[in-house]
DNA sequence: CGCATCCTTGAAATAGGTCAATATCCGTGG
DNA sequence: CCACGGATATTGACCTATTTCAAGGATGCG
């Protein structure tokens, strides 16, 4: 019966959710050899928004990447008060430095909204990338990529100010390379400003003082009526 | 007569710098059948005081480990203001993700004081890791250890005051368990400022305000008269 | 012993946090 | 489709931590 569900979890991996997995940042890198035993000990989990997926301390077996959805990634101090370290949307994994590390989370993650997840058991996918170099590699890729946010997040922390936080983090998100345009967040301005690692006030402060260089915020929908305006910030 | 020069650096690796490099953080994983490959790679690097190894955006072909000394790793912005991303000191290694990343330095790097390193070749670096899964293994473990200190960073700057980081520093460094003890910083403390994302004017008063919990700051010396009060801040 | 560098201290300016009140948004159910 | 209500977001006022600028003091190297 255990087993029996196990494998109905994995077969109900539907269409779009086995096409996010492939093309997440750690499985895409992986050729058609070892993507299949992978995905025989992936399974599916869903959590609601506001469930907390695991603390900091906690007994770690697994490793995740989002399918569907945003988790936050933090941390507490003594007095209670949180600092997001990373948000994760679909197609990043996290927790995946465990391979290495040892099997106690590291942070705590929380999920957004609804999230959907792939969930990797530590123990046998080290037994897999002890046969595969190939996953390794991948492994090596996906912790560069979050080196590379987490320093970027330091000296952005560092350097900038709110507004200029703010439009660093638009002009990331932007398509277009001059002139108008207007984005959509993807998720709560509440998420965004923990993600900036600024409080909720700060980042609505930092929104209205953009008004002057042509960011007008109606919800989640932010149109900006010059690019280059943004840029000089 | 190129290569005869490169031979003598390697032979002039003397026996200190030797067991450091033998025993950084990324060699000392590796086995007897891969690391005198990898030191047959290796070149030794002097550097002075305040010079710039590399910046943001050269071209990078190599990565190190620092055998002597502090290097600052850093970024810049626009206004040519400056924030530490991470401080070097002996058996540690850097710009190792661009083994996956590319071949672009991601920040700056400056020596703090003299300093000894080993050079690696990325290429070659690459050819070796592609044979030897044991080598990926370590190149893990050192990314691992890496993002897990930035993410230390990120949650520490975004929660802790001047002070409670430099106690977070101090308890960091500190030998004993409780009672009184010493320390003695390694380095400058306009260095220790800046790892601790603080203006060395804040470090100053962080250290005086550290004086009513038993801190006694002469020169490099720390006195420490109270462990667990050091805890409680 | 002297000079340069580094560190400390003071005073003023500022960015952001916190708290509280109001406004807006959005999913729900009618 | 609209109206309701809880959750989110904005705004204002105040407060605190830290930066910045400027000057004086300590330290250590030559």
């Amino acid at each position: 019966m255990g087993s029996r569900e196990t494998v109905n979890k994995i077969l109900r991996l539907n269409t779009r959710d086995k096409s996010t997995l492939l093309r997440s940042s750690f499985i895409a890198q992986m050729g058609p050899t070892v993507v299949p035993a992978i995905l025989e000990l992936v399974s599916i989990v869903n959590v609601e928004a506001r469930d907390v997926l695991f603390r900091e301390g906690d007994h770690a077996d697994a490793f995740y990447s989002v399918l569907v959805g945003y988790v936050r990634l933090y941390r507490l101090n003594k007095d209670g008060r949180e600092a997001d370290i990373r948000i994760c949307g679909p197609s990043d994994t996290f927790a995946e430095c465990l391979l290495a590390l040892g099997d106690t989370y590291v942070y705590n993650a929380q999920a957004a909204e609804p999230v959907t997840l792939a969930r990797f058991d530590l123990q046998r996918m080290r037994q897999i990338a002890e046969k595969n170099p190939e996953v390794l590699k991948a492994v090596i890729r996906c912790l560069s990529d979050h080196l590379l946010v987490s320093m970027d997040c330091i000296a952005n922390d560092r350097l900038q100010t709110a507004p200029q936080r703010v439009a660093h983090y638009l002009l990331g998100s932007v398509n277009a390379e001059e002139g108008a345009t207007s984005i959509r967040l993807p998720f709560q301005k509440s998420l965004l400003a923990g993600k900036l690692g600024l409080a909720p006030e700060a980042l609505s402060r930092a929104f209205s003082s953009l008004r002057r260089v042509g960011v007008t915020v109606r919800g989640r929908t932010i149109q900006i009526s010059d690019i280059n305006a943004l840029k000089d910030i």
